[in-house]
DNA sequence: CTGGATCGTCGAATCGTTTCGACGATCTTC
DNA sequence: GAAGATCGTCGAAACGATTCGACGATCCAG
């Protein structure tokens, strides 16, 4: 293995001044610098990661928590994944994966054993038993997701409450009159994780203010479910002519049970979703929907925690406002 | 920070009694032991990572790298990379996640930097620039699918080859005569994977073997491309009546494309997929399938790799024999 | 009872960086 | 042109573990 005193040997310098021109931290001329930077090239020179740890007491390491629970959509997770591995690297960090079942020990670990530099959690619950950790450490963190209590840490979601509102906004806009949400599974709520409420929150109040009739039914992740949940709202609702679903593996058969029961969509009825983009888009009926940006959250989660590693303060709280993209099934209420 | 000096003092013994009774390396008596598990508990200490990865050049970390292509099913990787982090935590170890795009590079840096121990590689192709610089590297590594060239490596993954030729068994058991294949997306088969040609292989040659008529498509992941796939499949083979699925998100849509043209599963029409066991149940009519074990090939490739790392010799090839699991969309063919 | 293993522990060297203080040399500024 | 900054570099001291050789004590075999 080739260690930084090769490197400074084979440039004529010594080893400090190579570990300056590496890290910028003081002034080397530019010809020393050259010279240094050809060495290195030449004997393929790589710092050592666990000496370089030890010494400057920095990893380059993040650690990533993602979650194994069911009723999450694991594409979503999988592309906030990858955001954070990408932008980590754009940071000189790597990204160390833990799962949700290595609980409050694993964390506690990887940062007090100096692992990671700092840590990323995805769907937090509404009272999460890692808060407190969290808080206590000496690491920096931040949260995908809001708990009940925020304080004292640092958070960023897309904002579902306004999500909810703009989809029924859109509806009103269009005329309709008689809304309905198709939500997650069950237990989505039953953990009480906030995004789902807040979705059926703005949703609620935003109905509710237009003058506007609403129901609100979670469902299964399966086709059958949807094809219950789709014949059980026209049962409640024959006027129905407004849907909106947060449920990613639910928005085709959803469709497709509306129009057996011989809606059209959108002539009949207009369907929004919360849901990726790719989700909406690869429907027969492309669907207006609330992308769900993984990809920006998760750099802006890197960012958040670069700039806390910096002694930087950063926002308590970041809401990502929601951006509705219309597409083909959401259409002006039937004249009739 | 609590360092092992602190507990040594606090146990009253030297700093490496500490290491021993916590490494097993050498004897330590009973009573020793006991005092100093009872230090450390009191103290909370951790070993700093880095310090231990540079005296024992053994970073305790394992790297993976996981696919972002197209084509490719991502709740399969996502299983597997739990499956990854589950096995690697039971053997001590930590994951540090690398994405396909970081390529050789990336492969080079936390190799060399000594950041990682060994790698795991996912979704390999027949010709892989990374397979060179895999044989190069100082460092174990673990390929799950199979390149062309194996030599020098160590590659595990579902026999996908026997899964083709276990699924048209399956059907001339049942007495099936004529059957097709619809398999992955184009792209899949062009860009040279392995895994999708030999699962046309096995299926291609096992029906000439029992004389069975056979055809052979590819089909986009979408539910229109998997409708004309099965409307073509019937044109040119008008007495089809066993059909094989390789694609993921088509089973469901080319089931009901089927169904739309008339024929009943499985009274006319037996299908049978290769696909994760969570999408084969929960389609309306449970699907005869193969299921990918994902979170098998991820712990033996973890076992690989540690016995790699113990310097154990291991096979250079491991297949996973498939296995078949009947359910309700298989039945012997109809008697006309 | 004696000589050679084995057991249990210690001290010191080592791993490969980073970083701090120091020190000439060069550059400003009045 | 003297005093003080700044620039560019060096040497040496951390950083916090592991591991090797050594050494007294205990055990066992002949």
């Amino acid at each position: 293995m080739v260690k930084i005193t090769d490197v400074a040997r084979h440039a004529g310098v010594s080893p400090s001044t190579v570990s300056y021109a590496l890290s910028g931290k003081r002034p080397i001329s530019e010809e020393t610098r050259r010279r240094i930077e050809a060495s290195i090239r030449e004997l393929g020179y790589r710092p050592h990661a666990g000496a370089r740890a030890l010494a400057s007491s920095r990893s380059n390491v993040l650690a990533l928590v993602i979650p194994l629970r069911t009723g999450i959509h694991v594409p979503v997770a999988m592309q906030f994944a990858v955001s954070v591995v990408t932008s980590a690297r754009q940071h000189d960090h790597d990204v160390l994966l833990l799962t949700q079942e290595e609980g409050d020990d694993g964390l506690r670990r990887v940062a007090d054993s100096a692992l990671v530099d700092a840590l990323i959690v995805m769907d937090v619950q509404l009272r999460d038993s890692r808060l407190t950790l969290l808080r206590a450490l000496d690491r920096p963190s931040v949260l995908i997701g809001f708990p009940a209590e925020s304080e004292g840490l640092t958070c960023i979601d897309l904002d579902f409450e306004a999500a909810g509102r703009a989809c029924v906004e859109h509806l009103a806009l269009l005329g309709h009159r008689c809304v309905g949400l198709v939500g997650s599974p069950p237990e989505v709520y039953a953990r009480e994780t906030g995004f789902a409420q807040r979705v059926v929150q703005g949703f609620t109040a935003t109905a509710q203010q237009h003058g506007l009739t609403s129901s609100f039914h979670p469902c299964e992740a399966t086709p059958a479910a949807a094809r219950q949940v789709a014949a059980q709202l026209l049962r409640e609702q024959p006027a129905l002519t407004g849907v909106v679903v947060h449920n990613e593996p639910v928005v085709e058969p959803l469709i497709e049970a509306f129009e057996q029961l011989g809606l059209r969509v959108p002539r009949d009825l207009s369907i929004t979703a919360i849901c990726p983009d790719e989700v909406a888009e690869q429907i027969r009926i492309p669907v207006t929907s609330i992308a769900i940006p993984s990809a920006e959250i998760g750099a802006r989660a890197v960012e958040l925690l670069m700039q806390k590693l910096d002694r930087v303060a950063v926002p308590n709280a970041t809401l990502l406002a929601p951006r509705l993209t219309a597409r083909a099934s959401s259409a002006p209420r039937p004249a009739h």
